[in-house]
DNA sequence: GGCGTGACTATAC
DNA sequence: GGTATAGCCACGC
């Protein structure tokens, strides 16, 4: 594992405005990565505690929960979305409304989040 | 290097 | 809407 890439991806994650989302390959773009969609989940599953990571503002491309339902992390991680503001419907959030694709402008710069 | 596995993705049916 | 399949990259055996 390089270090470098996962502060990347976590200084990616970091950047997802609270009551939207974000794909794994989205940050992975994000973070100067594509391709590794998995390595952002591998990482996600490695934040140190302590560290503030909203990691759960990252589901799937189709908008869907990365975690079988009914598990603790699913539980977890839909509890934080609504918490957000973010309705999740059978365990899917709705990236036509919450999802945020260009991350990368929120990197190098805001854009205007109206659609 | 082959093989299986994983918080993935795109395409086809 | 769903399932199947192939592609993808990193890791451990």
């Amino acid at each position: 594992m390089n270090a470098a890439h996962y502060r990347r991806i976590y200084h990616a994650v970091a950047r997802i405005p609270s009551g939207t989302v974000s794909s794994y390959g989205a940050v992975a773009g994000a973070a100067g990565l594509p391709g590794r969609a998995r390595l952002v989940g591998k990482a996600l599953s490695e934040v140190p505690a302590g560290l503030d990571l909203p990691w759960h503002r990252v589901v799937r491309a189709d908008g869907r929960i990365a975690f079988p339902s009914g598990s603790d992390s699913f539980d977890q991680q839909l509890a934080r979305l609504r918490a957000e503001g973010v309705p999740v419907r059978r365990g899917r959030v709705d990236m036509k409304r919450h999802g945020r694709p260009n991350l990368d402008r929120l990197l190098w710069g805001p854009d205007q989040p109206g659609d």
